[in-house]
DNA sequence: TTAGATGCAAAGTGTTTGCAGCCTG
DNA sequence: CAGGCTGCAAACACTTTGCATCTAA
């Protein structure tokens, strides 16, 4: 829980519970989880909490750049504790995001002249390979 | 107008004006508009034309492949005519989505096996050359 | 002590749904 | 003529705002 302790100071702002137990969800829940997923975890630990509360604290850390928001569900936002850079994977049958590891070189090189670039994502959308298997089975 | 109307019936749904309408708007406009962009425009000339037409209408091009989706923006979707498979990159400061065309040849080939990719996407976030521009003149 | 964080309720915004009437094929 | 499309109003879902209370530093 250190570690959260830590990156908040870093970032000079201030330390409470809420925002602890935020961070450490995301950290340990790699599934790009939407507010009200992260809502109703924390929620059965602390029943006093606010979603204003998470919606407030996801703002602050992504301002922070410690979290980003991924738009690619279209309807809502989700949510990515920001260790490195990867870009995401939509399956469009079960919903969920898979973090991709693949580099463009190419790709910065030709904007920089025209564009500031500040962030850089890359989304695919499809079907995974679990759901594919699952399609072929029921085929059968 | 005979173009929309073929590309309609070749996908076999009715040809309505409400439709020739919107695709005319969307092939000639390539900002990327949201539909309060597209319903205001359109307004104009069929005072009757109502919003549920227009998200209908969208998502019935988008089922076809006819258009794409962009959830880029967070908060709202916009409309882009499909042409080409291009990039897009989102001023943050003036909120225009610009095209950008940047192949990237190592991605699809990593993918295929894992997952069946029907969409790539790629956006950029920062700021665009006119802003930037604009930003330095203030500064001085 | 005090600036900033929390949490409740209410408002806001973009999108979807239900349904009666209309139009394309 | 029939099934699909349009357009109105109401419902929805996610997010933001206003404000009183509380808490970290």
């Amino acid at each position: 829980m250190n570690k959260y302790v830590n990156i908040l100071k870093e970032h000079e702002i201030k330390v409470t519970p809420q925002r602890l137990e935020i961070m450490k969800y995301l950290d340990e829940h790699r599934e790009h989880p939407n507010v009200d997923k992260i809502y109703s975890a924390l929620k059965k630990k602390n029943p006093s909490l606010s979603k204003t509360t998470i919606y407030n604290t996801l703002e602050t850390l992504r301002e922070h750049n410690i979290i980003q928001a991924l738009t690619i569900s279209g309807n809502e936002l989700r949510y990515d504790f920001k260790n490195s850079v990867h870009h995401h994977f939509l399956c469009k049958e079960c919903g969920q995001i898979f973090d991709i590891d693949v580099e463009c070189p190419n790709l910065n090189k030709m904007l920089k002249d025209e564009y500031r670039v500040d962030e850089v994502h890359g989304y695919f959308k499809g079907e995974c390979k679990a759901c594919r298997e699952k399609e072929e089975k029921r085929k059968k």
